[in-house]
DNA sequence: ACCTGACCTCGTCT
DNA sequence: AAGACGAGGTCAG
């Protein structure tokens, strides 16, 4: 067991990776699939569920060692390094990133929390109501009209054809999960709503995929402030054929480990300009 | 293959 | 107070 006094959670919540997280009392409460986890000050280590969330596998120092040969990395890990990756329930990954689209934090938290409200289960834990995520199946045979009421807008179709897809058996997390990267972003954009971006960020904080790369907004702003002349960035929007090129320059310059850079840089700069986490 | 708009909804800001 | 603006993209033409 290592380091895993030196996690920090509120840094890890508010890093743009979950959304379904509260804090009563200096406790985190969150939705993970069908479960809901606990979080007090220290966490509990022995617990499967803690150590799976938290990916306690990973060897941070390497990865941190490896990734700080970068020196914007470097600060921007020095700043947060508290903060780790993690690895949510799929299913629930699926629909939140698909429902992120050209949106803003606050409004993907609702969406979810409309979602889980009308079509997931009720628990009471510690004298709190929660309500799972949805399973996919209940997701599945939804109605439009339904699905659209948690202000989805224009992603109600996607949320609904995603959910089929899982239900059918059409995409398979495990599945995907013994793929490699390349192949399982390929199936995974065969879902109507699901770009390389959200594609991304299911595979890296859901489905091990530790070399995928989400480029939103935000990271091509990065990386047109700080690595200009490493990758050339042209456009604030950019086609599906730069996204790739882009992808395996920042492979190329990171490692396989990539995916977490990505992820100090993000969590770095946005809290630079003060933006608005959960909680 | 690349470029350009349109797109739902909800905060903010004016 | 009502209207404009933009937010962690994706799809269609």
């Amino acid at each position: 067991m290592k380091d895993n006094f030196e996690v920090n959670i509120d840094d890890t919540i508010n890093s743009g990776q979950v959304f379904l997280w509260k804090k009563f009392n200096s406790k985190w409460y969150g939705v993970n699939g069908e479960k809901i986890l606990i979080l007090g000050d220290k966490l509990n280590v022995k617990s499967k569920d803690i150590h799976n969330f938290f990916r306690f596998d990973d060897d941070f120092q390497k990865i941190k060692k490896q990734l700080s040969k970068d020196s914007v990395a470097k600060k921007a890990i020095n700043n947060f390094p508290g903060m780790r990756i993690l690895r949510q329930d799929p299913f629930q990954c699926y629909i939140s990133f698909i429902v992120s689209s050209n949106s803003n934090i606050p409004n993907i938290q609702t969406r979810l929390q409309k979602l889980s409200q009308k079509f997931g289960e009720k628990k009471t834990i510690e004298g709190k109501e929660f309500f799972l995520f949805p399973k996919p199946e209940k997701l599945a045979n939804a109605s439009i009209t339904n699905i659209a009421k948690c202000g989805l807008g224009y992603r109600t179709k996607y949320v609904k054809k995603a959910a089929v897809a899982v239900n059918e058996g059409t995409i398979n997390f495990s599945s995907l999960k013994k793929q490699d990267y390349q192949d399982a972003r390929d199936d995974l954009c065969q879902v109507f709503g699901i770009g390389k971006k959200v594609a991304d960020c299911i595979l890296l904080f859901s489905l091990d995929k530790l070399e995928a790369v989400p480029l939103d907004r935000w990271v091509l702003r990065i990386l047109e402030k700080y690595y200009s002349k490493e990758f050339q960035i042209r456009t604030k929007s950019i086609t599906e054929k730069t996204y790739d090129e882009l992808h395996d320059k920042i492979v190329d310059h990171f490692g396989k480990y990539a995916g977490y850079a990505q992820q100090f840089l993000f969590k770095n700069e946005r809290d630079a300009f003060e933006k608005k986490w959960i909680g």
